[in-house]
DNA sequence: AAAAAGTTAGTAAACACTAACTATATTTGA
DNA sequence: TCAAATATAGTTAGTGTTTACTAACTTTTT
């Protein structure tokens, strides 16, 4: 977990080029052309590719550690912890647009825009009719009304992805649907009147 | 929109390459090995690859529409109506694996176990960290204990990642962190005693 | 003197895709 | 009606590009 300044560099290099066009910029000519150096020269400081992402990875790891370790040890109340991680995390997502491209997929497709603009509609019209159906039940008196629709969609969508996310990541081992059962029931006592 | 059964056959192929090892895994090499029959045989019936994949979206988008015009189109309470699409939803994304490789980046990790399993642990950290919060909240009293602190932690994470995203599908254009702050808002009142 | 950090030139593999040919249906016209 | 013409769907063999990575040599720093 120690690097080199000229590892550092590599790090930086790296974040740079995921940040303006997606992981598949980050390729060893490219990283190379970055750090105006030849390609071999890179492997001078990292063993493989994989490396240096894990590299990048880890390095960032330990600086959003320790932020949240500052805020958690404060003696504040929970709520306000919770409201400042809620802040750090926005904050530094902005200032590292590279941890954006990483951790999410549209990415993959970043180089084709046609299917990015494909997928970036096709989730734009679920907000759409999600929100208006929102918006009807705070009408007919069915959903709270003193939080905005849009938020609320956001935090739905956002709910289901985040289950169906851990689902992958646990290797598909758990029970989706049951999950999905038990964020509804919380869901619907949240938002209901 | 009309696709011939061989054009279908190889979306399905597709999508089930995909759902195996992620969009990486989707090489005309692999495609011609699951249907059988050489590589420049997939390109009489796509042009090139990128449609394969447009088909691929469309095809399902078509499907998913319709289901949900279904629920909207009934005569039922707005609750209730997202209650159905919430579980279809689940539903859907259960039988269709390949949606999971397609939507969610850290696919792109896939080929690489050892980066997949870091940004996983990764995130298994800073949920724990939030769920014990929220507990800790609950427990004095400044958190609603009607609802488990599992569930609100991944309404809270998932609000953040979809906020962020819809920030990077938008171009990068809105204020992200007024989008936080309008999202904390809400969140705040609704899982605050 | 030797270790560290750079260079040029190149490799092998994977990739999407093409040219040119062949077998098989389908359509057409006397 | 049935053979010729044509369209469809497959084949083998290969191209050019991009990729991560290496061998062997040189320069710079310690």
């Amino acid at each position: 977990m120690n690097f080199t300044t000229r590892q550092v560099e590599i790090i930086e290099a790296s974040k740079y080029l995921i940040g303006k066009k997606g992981i598949q910029n980050l390729t060893i000519k490219n990283l190379a052309k970055k750090m105006s150096f030849s390609e071999p020269a890179i492997y001078r400081h990292f063993k493989d590719k994989t490396e240096i992402l894990k590299a990048l990875l880890l390095f960032h790891r330990e600086i959003i550690k320790s932020e949240i370790i500052k805020i958690l040890d404060s003696e504040k109340p929970s709520l306000v912890k919770i409201q400042e991680i809620f802040k750090f995390k926005f904050k530094h997502i902005e200032k590292n647009p590279a941890f954006v491209m990483i951790i999410f997929s549209e990415t993959s497709f970043q180089y084709c825009s046609v299917l990015s603009s494909i997928v970036s509609k096709i989730m734009e019209q679920r907000s759409k009719k999600i929100i208006d159906l929102l918006k009807e039940g705070q009408k007919n008196n069915e959903i709270r009304n003193d939080v905005e629709a849009e938020q609320l969609a956001t935090i739905i969508m956002g709910g289901i992805r985040k289950t169906i996310l851990s689902w992958k990541l646990e290797g598909f081992k758990s029970d989706l649907n049951l999950e999905g059962e038990k964020l509804w029931i919380t869901i619907q006592k949240l938002i209901k009147k």
